[in-house]
RNA sequence: GGUGAGGUGGGUGAGUGGCUGAAACCACCGGUUUGCUAAACCGGCGUACUCUCAAAGGGGUACCGCGGGUUCGAAUCCCGCCCUCACCGCCA
């Protein structure tokens, strides 16, 4: 969320942010509206603190009278007080109202996208940022997508999957299930190795944290939602490890703070179904490591590309062919300044799956986080909070599979195999 | 699930209707001094919104788990909710 005094101060800015969203002038309005609102509720704020305040004054000299004896005087200024009462009551509800309809405009006003971000409308439009030079996987014709292989290796299943739960939760099983840890158990070393911290997470969390990363209310039909405990199921463990730090003020030497944890993620995302959705492409529960960094505003740029390189890193020790793209404003996620995506390109479906998603938020989460610093002269200010997944393992199993496939077997990637424990699914 | 206790500033913790935005101590920051990895002393030390000012600063309001109520006035009284802790039950 933005802060108002944000868009006061750099109302241009944030209108040429929300075209390069490909809003319209009339949805850009909102903008104004905005301020028009801030005008108000101020206004309303400042007669109803003036109010208050005689109150205060008044009740004070009451408290000196009664010690005195001085009753009549009191009952004279207490009479005069009903009045005050109704003034501001009627300041509050006028106020209620500005103030609700300030907050949902607000919540409806998307991150201002960094300069870089290029204009356009779908993922057509993203921009190449670092494209694959390598050699390409040279499959035979009759190579299989990895739903066909790991039902011949018998490595995870749909279909036991909707038996226990419904589609969209696979199962993973012999070989499949000890890959799918050893993936995970290799991302997280890569991460702590590079200088994160590993938080193992509650899977589930409250209102109050779904909230401060933005899940809610905006997103709140993505999750699973526990009725009876008012408990949500977590999207990603981005929700968690970054609200560890949900109403923290830090020092400016705290920074930069690094946390990676692995936890199985959890999306409802119905209604897209078809083959571009088949297999691992997209599925309700799959496991993921995520990078989360908490930075200072002068140093987040830098950081973003420190992230990125570390999930280039790690995907050129799976050996897997990938692509860097910078997502245009179309694509660009609402809370996210700028986004690279890595996409691997899977020989087999031939075509190049989205793996991990880094992006630099600035302070747009952690204003809602309330997630502030010191700096030296005692002054508060808001951090830039940044994140990444580094990395999602269905795809990136997808696409292990498939483009390692052998007439011998599944060969796996050199750097993984002391995680298997085996170098060839047969 | 049952019973009991409790939620106050970074921490410990005082405070049961006005002089309390909140004692004291610790931590932290600045300074003085002492020849020794430290002590003593002095000073400072919440957040948000807002008004004013060129700025430094000054003023106002709100916040003592959250929401509502009583009252001229609430951290303090009342109601509802949430959470934490302890014990019992159940259990990986």
């Amino acid at each position: 969320m933005l802060k108002v005094k944000y868009i006061r101060n750099n109302t241009e800015i944030v209108k040429k942010g929300l075209l390069k969203r490909n809003w319209s002038p009339e949805e850009i309005n909102i903008v104004d509206e905005v301020l028009l609102l801030d005008e108000k509720r101020k206004s309303i704020q400042h007669k109803k603190d003036q109010l208050l305040s005689e109150i205060k004054t008044l009740s004070k000299q009451i408290g000196g009278l009664m010690q005195s004896g001085k009753k009549e005087q009191v009952e004279q200024i207490k009479a005069s007080i009903p009045q005050i009462k109704k003034q501001i009551k009627t300041l509050d509800e006028e106020g209620g109202q500005v103030y609700a309809k300030l907050e949902e405009l607000l919540l409806s006003i998307p991150n201002v996208p960094h300069d870089l971000v290029p204009p356009g409308k779908t993922e057509e439009d993203n921009y190449v940022y670092k494209d694959w030079t390598g050699p390409m996987p040279e499959l035979p014709e009759d190579a299989l997508p990895h739903w066909e292989l790991a039902e011949r290796y018998g490595l995870f299943d749909f279909k036991l999957g909707v038996k226990l739960t419904g589609s969209g939760f696979p199962v993973y099983r012999g070989k499949g299930a000890r890959l799918e840890r050893a993936l995970i158990n290799f991302f997280l070393d890569q991460a702590t190795t590079a200088g994160y911290e590993e938080i193992w997470a509650p899977l589930m969390v409250n209102a109050a944290s779904a909230r401060a990363t933005g899940q809610l209310p905006d997103k709140e039909g993505q999750m699973y939602h526990i009725c009876k405990d008012d408990l949500y199921m977590i999207p990603t463990a981005e929700v968690p490890l970054t609200n560890i730090y949900r109403d923290v003020i830090l020092k400016e030497t705290d920074f930069p703070i690094k946390l990676t944890g692995y936890t199985p993620c959890f999306r409802r995302e119905a209604g897209s179904y078809g083959a571009h959705v088949k297999g691992l492409n997209r599925v309700h529960q799959f496991d993921k490591v995520e990078i989360v960094q908490l930075q200072h505003p002068d140093h987040s740029w830098e950081t973003l590309d420190s992230m990125v390189k570390h999930v280039s890193h790690v995907l050129d020790r799976l050996e897997l062919p990938y692509r860097i793209v910078r997502l245009c404003g179309g694509d660009l996620g609402f809370t996210s300044a700028m986004t690279y995506d890595f996409e691997v390109y899977s020989a087999a479906q031939k075509k190049w799956l989205e793996v991990s998603s880094v992006s630099n938020f600035l302070t747009f989460q952690s204003n809602r986080l309330k997630l502030r610093f010191k700096d030296k002269e005692g002054k508060i200010h808001l951090a830039h909070t940044l994140n990444g997944s580094a990395l999602a393992l269905a795809r990136i199993m997808a696409s292990l599979l498939e483009n390692n496939q052998t007439p011998k077997g599944i060969v796996i990637p050199e750097k993984l195999r002391p995680f298997t424990g085996f170098d060839i699914i047969q």
